[in-house]
DNA sequence: AGCACGCCGACT
DNA sequence: GTCGGCGTGCTC
């Protein structure tokens, strides 16, 4: 009989330590193993961290482990460092990390099936009822509205998400039998190749060349090193990865390519998948099922190449060659919530794990990278020619200040200039896109002779003015109101619509082009399943001549017959108060640009300012990223911001806003005193009071390596002055300061 | 996180 | 007198 062999679990809880456990007799376990084990009375799933650890406990305490989960397939010990590294950088537990490594098949059993909900009646009854309910229950009128005009069984998730609601408006509006709760499989749409894809292999130019030839270099060495890939809009940056990945394969070796969700598409993907046969997707339509087969295909070596979003960052390669980040600049490589880790800094981190290197790509890289880059410790390369045939769009900017009455069109700034290139497109039978990244009719409703706003009760935000629901709406919160008849201030009857949203402008369009079809595309008219596909589809097919929309037409899509691309404030968000506003309003304009003149006829560009000066506007119409980033980077570092610091953020949020001024001094004050260590506040966040909730935060400037450790010690435990009336979430690296 | 324990305020 | 909101502590 020997000694009991003990070992420690990772549990995914918001407890910064392991638990031991004991190993049944007969049962073997390896770290990296996922077990089930009794916790609390109840059983839950962990992570094997130690094997053989002594064991201090009282003897009654330590309980033995249930079992081993699927064995065979354990988590590759890479992973394992990776998510340490991921605990430690962004102050969540082992625990939670290892979680996010890790397939949801693994965690739990069966195939998912994720709740729905369905209308129990006829749409005309479902009518009848939100308009009911409208005045007394403005939440389940707003969730049965939702439900209704999805027109076909909505997810929980989704229907929360978009009226901004909790669980109970619904689980009454079932109660009362308007609403069915339905259980539906997950469905795995399958990315597959898109049928006759025909693939080309481009010989590369000489910059690409050079470009593959600097990262097979590092491949052929198994070293790690990053490069940051430089490339403008249609550069030809895609098959630079492509061709590293043949050096790579070449060699037996396995690969990762992250791109943002959104570029998550069968033509994506089927460009990888027509030149590599063993290519594995992971992305969030998996069912959990497909994911983990998609796991174990990896973990056997049967898939070697793996493209998908975020978490594909995890897939357990065994001999990892190569990780590719794919517009490294995009926003969504930051998860927002725990682990909140940053996919494109946890994808550099696995490279040097595993002796990899690692691509950065991007038209407009991060100003982090590019830091990074030009302090040596990435390798910058560079593609400035466009590889294809494709040109360059011309962009002029229109000087709002200049404009005079004529300009306006019904309350909306459109230029003599933008007015004559849409026209002429017009006749020449083009397309157009008009490009502003705010919804609604206005933002803004003001009282002709108090001044005073419609502002929701809830939030410290106005409400927007949406014209075809005659409605005031909460952009943070979903709250919506009639539009009052007259000032609730002072009862004067005339209350102005101040700013331009996307209903506004395709209003004034469709009053210029009275013949044409003019479309808007933005959350609020892509709210039924499917339409989003639709209106595109449309679009594509020229069946629309006039699109107006907000970001999610600024990506990725290619439409051969747009000629023109207007800008119709490129103001909007400049002046919001986050160090990135000129960062995101260059990327924003340089890709809203690349969508003119992508087929073979010449594309313009216009963008129309009121501050036409503004370098971050200057340098997107010039196309020039350097001159950009040559000025930002003077402001970071004049004011000590990223990439001349690590930022760190506390949120606290509560009802009572004495507490939430308490505490988040107290915490500030814990930082005061470590060198190199700059707490900026308590200052109320951007949105102050969300849904009744002030919210006031620390942002923590950490000038190096050793001030962002010594700070994040201090702040190991913050999250733990949450309570049921105050909420505290630590975030590092942020990426948002709302 | 989730659950027990124990503390004070306002109600049948 | 109790019910219950809410802070505190603990989990192998």
């Amino acid at each position: 009989m020997s000694a009991p062999v003990y070992l420690d679990v990772a549990l995914n809880l918001p407890l910064r330590r392991e638990f031991t456990y004991a190993l049944p007799a007969g049962l073997r376990a390896e770290v990296g193993n996922r077990v089930l084990v009794p916790f609390r009375g109840r059983r839950m799933p962990g992570v094997v961290t130690a094997v053989g650890v002594a064991c201090t406990l009282a003897p009654g305490k330590v309980r033995p482990i249930e079992r081993i989960v699927d064995a065979g397939t354990v988590l590759p010990p890479a992973l394992l460092v990776l998510a340490r590294r991921i605990a430690e950088e962004y102050g969540c537990s082992l625990g939670e990390a290892l979680d996010a490594t890790l397939p949801a098949a693994a965690k739990a059993r069966g195939e998912r099936r994720i709740p729905h909900l369905e209308l129990a009646v006829t749409f005309a009854e479902a009518e009848r009822s939100w308009l009911d309910l409208e005045e007394k229950a403005q939440e389940r009128s707003r969730v049965l509205r939702a439900v209704a005009e999805f027109g076909a069984p909505m997810p929980v998730l989704d229907v929360r998400r978009r009226t901004g609601t909790s669980d109970s408006p619904w689980q009454t509006l079932v109660k009362h039998g308007l609403l069915r709760r339905v259980l539906v499989a997950q469905r795995g749409e399958d990315l597959a190749l898109g049928t006759g894809e025909t693939v080309v292999r481009h010989e590369l130019n000489a910059e690409q060349l050079a470009a593959a030839d600097a990262v097979r270099a590092a491949v052929a060495a198994r070293r790690h090193e990053v490069f940051l890939l430089h490339g403008v809009t249609g550069s030809g940056k895609t098959e630079v990865y492509l061709h590293v990945l043949e050096a790579v394969r070449a060699q037996g070796r396995g690969a990762i390519v992250l791109v943002p969700e959104i570029s998550l598409t069968p033509q994506t993907v089927g460009r990888f998948r027509a030149r590599f046969p063993d290519v594995a997707v992971l992305h969030s339509g998996l069912t959990e099922a497909q994911r983990g087969q998609q796991w174990r295909q990896i973990l056997s070596g049967r898939a070697q190449v793996v493209v998908g979003a975020r978490s594909a960052l995890f897939a357990p390669l065994r001999d990892l060659g190569l990780i590719v980040v794919d517009e490294e600049h995009e926003g969504t490589f930051k998860q927002e919530n725990t682990p909140r880790y940053h996919a494109r800094e946890m994808a550099v981190a696995r490279g040097e794990i595993e002796s990899a290197p690692v691509i950065l790509g991007s038209a407009t890289p991060s100003l982090e990278s590019y830091g990074r880059a030009r302090r040596g410790a990435y390798r910058l390369l560079e593609l400035r020619q466009r590889a294809g045939a494709g040109q360059l769009p011309r962009i002029v900017i229109e000087d709002l200040r200049v404009a005079e009455k004529p300009d306006w069109v019904n309350g909306v700034p459109i230029s003599r200039t933008l007015r004559r290139l849409m026209e002429e497109r017009m006749r020449a039978r083009d397309q157009v896109i008009l490009f502003l990244n705010r919804r609604g009719f206005a933002p803004v409703l003001i009282c002709g002779k108090c001044g005073s706003t419609l502002r929701c009760e809830r939030c410290a935000v106005t409400m927007t003015y949406h014209l075809r629901r005659g409605r005031l709406v909460c952009h943070y919160c979903c709250a919506e109101r009639r539009r009052p008849e007259m000032c609730p201030t002072c009862s004067h009857p005339r209350l102005h619509e101040l700013g331009t949203g996307t209903e506004r402008v395709t209003e004034a369009v469709k009053g210029l082009f009275p013949d044409r079809i003019v479309v808007r595309m933005d959350a609020d008219t892509t709210a039924a399943r499917g339409s989003h596909e639709q209106i595109l589809t449309a679009f594509r097919k020229k069946q629309i001549d006039i699109l107006v929309g907000t970001q999610m037409l600024a990506k990725g899509h290619d439409f051969p017959d747009v000629t023109l691309v207007g800008v119709i404030s490129a103001d909007t968000g400049l002046f919001v108060p986050d160090y990135r506003a000129a960062e995101r309003t260059f990327q924003l304009l340089s890709q809203v640009a690349g969508r003119a003149g992508r087929g073979d006829k010449p594309g313009i560009v216009v963008f129309q300012t009121l501050n036409p000066d503004n370098y971050a506007i200057q340098a997107a119409a010039r196309l020039d990223y350097d001159a950009f980033v040559r000025t930002e980077l003077g402001f970071r570092r004049d004011t000590g911001y990223p990439p001349y610091s690590r930022l760190v953020r506390v949120l606290f949020e509560g009802l009572a806003l004495p507490t939430v001024q308490a505490q988040s001094a107290e915490v500030a004050g814990t930082l005061r005193d470590l060198p190199g260590v700059v707490p900026l506040g308590p200052a109320p966040a951007i949105q102050e009071r969300l849904k009744d909730r002030h919210r006031m935060h620390v942002l923590v400037k950490c000038a190096t390596r050793e001030a962002f450790l010594a700070a994040m010690a201090r702040l190991a435990t913050v999250e733990d002055r949450t309570t049921q009336t105050l909420r505290v979430t630590l975030d590092v690296d942020p990426g948002s300061l709302l």
